[in-house]
DNA sequence: CCTTGACTCTCCCCCGACTGGAGGGTGTAT
DNA sequence: ATACACCCTCCAGTCGGGGGAGAGTCAAGG
């Protein structure tokens, strides 16, 4: 018989850890002193500590290796435990590449600049929305002009937008005269379409290559670059045409320098 | 001014992460209703909260990320915090690693033996000890008689061992007849050597593959044959003797059925 | 003006696998 | 008898939130 301390010292495995597996059962003492409360383990339960530990080293949870040590388990059950770990595991290796390339990407922009970065590039789902839109080519002046067409049309009919507008650009590269542009504005109920203003679904993006831009559009050419960059850095491929979402836009009275656009960029892995 | 759930949406972000990051002062409502205890987000703060989910991204914990956004923190600080992440991400990805070839061996091995083998490989660490030992190069039986020298020196001084006995095992290779053994019994405070008793320290091991037998000695060769086919099927090399720790071993009366035995070898990465 | 339903608030407990510490009892060697 | 190491239980905390109870608030429709 051991006391907690020599079977802790043999076992490698800390007091209050062997505690806790008492507690929860997991590797009850031999014998406990009912007037001390003293704890104390045989030679024999020294197999059952050592494949704790070797299960544990596997990447099972404590309530999984209670179970398998019980033997109320199949060998099909476990099987299908240890696939579920397997997959979970090369998940997690897959995602910690991911996130060692973003790093490493950052040291070198640090390296390079001198100084941290403010804006930063983030993989979100877009949700779904209802829109109510108006779509056509024009100069960069004429979205303007889209803007008061859609906003004229759902102010007749007294009608708010639901959300911040949002604008997407079908063009695969940047042009100066014309661009293809759709104005659109997310909407709740019934919509009547009318003359040039369609009401459709929206549909959401799995992977959008998210950045924040902030103030007046004159330099959102700066914040695409970053967003570009960044996706090639990160292996990504261009999945789709880019979204503004006007978060803090155009309106009477406001400073350019306060204006928030979201710009999104659907991706995926390359 | 967005409602939290507003801006929930827009950030996709939770509404429990925001106002938990609202308690812990990573991102404060621009504006609280001092009657009803309503938060009220502005557009401004957008790309604090993108900020924060990049920054998240990059593995880092909410307090770095604060202490980031207040600006508090030289170039090099970051550059410190972003080497530390990289080394953190690089070890996780390699103990991952490790831990999918043990998942894919566990499988491999389930696969023929249509069964969970209850025999646990673990690597440990093993700590030094203080030991008197006898070593020579003798038949299997006679390593009887080595623990009758020793204990019975022991017994003369009126010692106990202050802990179970340990056997070494010098030979690169397993032969029938001559084996060149040490055995050994942890010891405290001054012990005198005396005889072919030495008394020294046993290094401990940093990596000692490890794994237990239950039983009669003589069926030990199963267990070393798992004990080698695991160190090989996880990347390793013997790097050091073998040692057997004899955790409840040969007394008067006791049952070999009962006998525990510990199997360490240390070990490296190939 | 009232009601309804969606939204928001605070507060508390829960997750896993422990670690740390306070406050008090026990075992053994001198 | 007294050190001193060892053991006990109980409570709080870790990290980043999630779940839910119970109560208050907001905006639109009747």
């Amino acid at each position: 018989m051991f006391k907690i301390g020599e079977f802790s010292r043999f076992s490698q495995v800390t007091v209050k850890t062997l505690r806790y597996y008492d507690e929860i059962g997991l590797l009850r003492p031999a014998e406990v002193d009912p007037f001390t409360g003293y704890r104390y383990y045989s030679a024999s339960q020294f197999p059952r500590i050592h494949r704790i530990l070797a299960l544990k080293d596997l990447g099972l949870t404590l309530e999984q290796i209670g179970d398998l040590l019980e033997g109320d388990l199949t060998p099909d059950q476990i099987r299908g435990i240890l696939r579920m770990k397997q997959s979970e595991i090369r998940q997690q290796v897959a995602e910690d590449q991911a996130r060692l390339a973003r790093v490493e990407q950052r040291l070198k922009q640090i390296e390079q600049e001198e100084t941290m970065p403010t804006q930063e590039v983030v993989i979100k789902k877009t949700p779904a929305h209802r829109i109510a839109s108006v779509r056509d080519t024009v100069t960069v002046e004429g979205i303007a002009q889209l803007f008061g067409e859609l906003f004229g049309y759902l102010g007749q009919l007294g009608l708010g937008p639901a959300g911040p507008p949002i604008g997407i650009y079908y063009d695969e590269e940047f042009r100066d005269g014309a661009i293809d542009a759709e104005i659109a504005a997310p909407v709740t109920g019934s919509v009547p379409e009318g003359g040039r203003i369609k009401v459709r679904e929206l549909p959401g993006v799995d992977q959008a290559a998210s950045i924040i831009h902030e103030g007046s559009y004159e330099d959102i050419g700066g914040t695409y670059g970053q967003l570009l960059k960044w996706i090639e850095a990160n292996g990504y491929r261009i999945a789709g045409p880019i979204r503004e979402v006007y978060v803090q836009g155009v309106e009477p009275g406001r400073d350019p320098a306060d204006y928030v656009t979201e710009v999104q960029l659907p991706v995926e892995k390359a």
